[in-house]
DNA sequence: ATGAATGCAAACGCTTTGCATCGTC
DNA sequence: GACGATGCAAAGCGTTTGCATTCAT
C-alpha cells in the first residue's frame, strides 16, 4: 500500500518523503472530508514530530498535482480528500455535518450548456446540496414527540 | 428606494439605522459580488464614519434574516449580495474572477432525486462552475499566437 | 557539501469580540 | 436614564511564511 502511494507520489514529481508518504496515506485511507488539524492528529500516529506547516505544505502539493481536493463546505475552514476516481458532488448536513458523495451524470451535461450560453470553457464544477440527514430528520421528530 | 429597503428592515425585524440602510442599499444598487472590504469602501461615501465591524454585524443579520447571500467562490474571502428573487446559480471565470449568474431549473429536480436517494431533505444548494470567460479566452489566444 | 524538506514560532488576512461611547426613545 | 447600535482596537482562528536545523544524496 505504502509502496503503491510512494509511486503515485513520484510519478507526480512529488519526493516521497515519510512525512508526505503519512499524510497521503492517511488522506487515502480514511475515505473521508478530514479538516488539516484533524489530519495533523491522525498522522502524528505515524509520524509523531511532524508539524502543522507540513501537513499543510503537503496538502498544497498534492493538491496541485491533482491528487488530493479541497472543499470549504459550509464555508468553514477546508476539508481535504483524495481525489476520487470519478468526479462526485456533496450532499452535506446542516446538523450534523455528515456528507455524502453521490453522482449525477446528467449534471455535467446541464452546467456545459449554462456555460455555453455565456461563453465560457469549463475547468470544473461543484455541486453542493444542504439539507437534513436521515438520522438528524429522525431525531428531530423524537425531540418533538417527546417536548409534547 | 431608500424608504423601500427600510421597510424591508422593519419587516424582517431589522431596525433601519443609518449604517445599515446604507449598508443594504449599497448591496442592493451594486448587484455585484462584493467583499466585505468592498462593501465598506462603498458605504463610506454615505456614511464615512462606519467601522469595518458595523459592516460585519450588518451583513449578519442581513443573512440571518434571508435578505443577503454569502458565498465564497474559489475558496477565497466571502462575497455578498442581496438576495435576489429566484436562486440562481453561478459561473465563475478562474482567471479574471468575474462572475455570472444562470439558473437552470432542471437541476432543481436532479438534486431532489440525489438527495431522495440517500433520505436528505432539501434545505438548500449551490452549484458553481469554473471556467474561463469569453475575454480570458480571447486574450490567452491573443498572447499565444504572439508568441509565434 | 549541497539543496530540499521540516519544525517551530511568528506573521498574516479575514472576521469576530470587548468595551467605552453615542444615539434614540 | 436605559438600551441598543457603533467605532475602535485587540483578539481569534485557520493558514502561510521566515529561518535555523535536519535529512538525503
Amino acid at each position: 500500500m505504502a509502496q503503491r502511494l510512494s509511486e503515485d507520489l513520484k510519478s507526480s514529481g512529488i519526493h516521497p518523503t515519510q512525512q508526505r508518504l503519512s499524510v497521503f496515506q492517511t488522506l487515502t485511507e480514511s475515505k473521508g472530508h478530514l479538516s488539516a488539524e484533524e489530519i495533523h492528529g491522525l498522522v502524528k500516529s505515524k509520524t509523531p514530530r511532524i508539524g502543522l506547516a507540513t501537513i499543510y505544505r503537503t496538502l498544497h502539493a498534492l493538491k496541485e498535482k491533482g491528487l488530493v481536493e479541497e472543499h470549504r463546505f459550509n464555508d468553514e475552514f477546508s476539508r481535504y480528500e483524495a481525489k476520487p476516481a470519478k468526479h462526485h458532488d456533496h450532499l452535506i448536513c446542516i446538523e450534523c455535518g455528515k456528507v455524502v458523495e453521490f453522482d449525477q451524470p446528467v449534471i455535467e451535461q446541464l452546467q456545459v450548456a449554462a456555460a455555453r450560453d455565456n461563453h465560457f470553457s469549463i475547468v470544473s464544477h461543484r455541486l453542493e446540496i444542504y439539507g437534513i440527514c436521515e438520522t438528524c430528520q429522525k431525531r428531530r421528530a423524537e425531540e418533538s414527540s417527546l417536548r409534547l
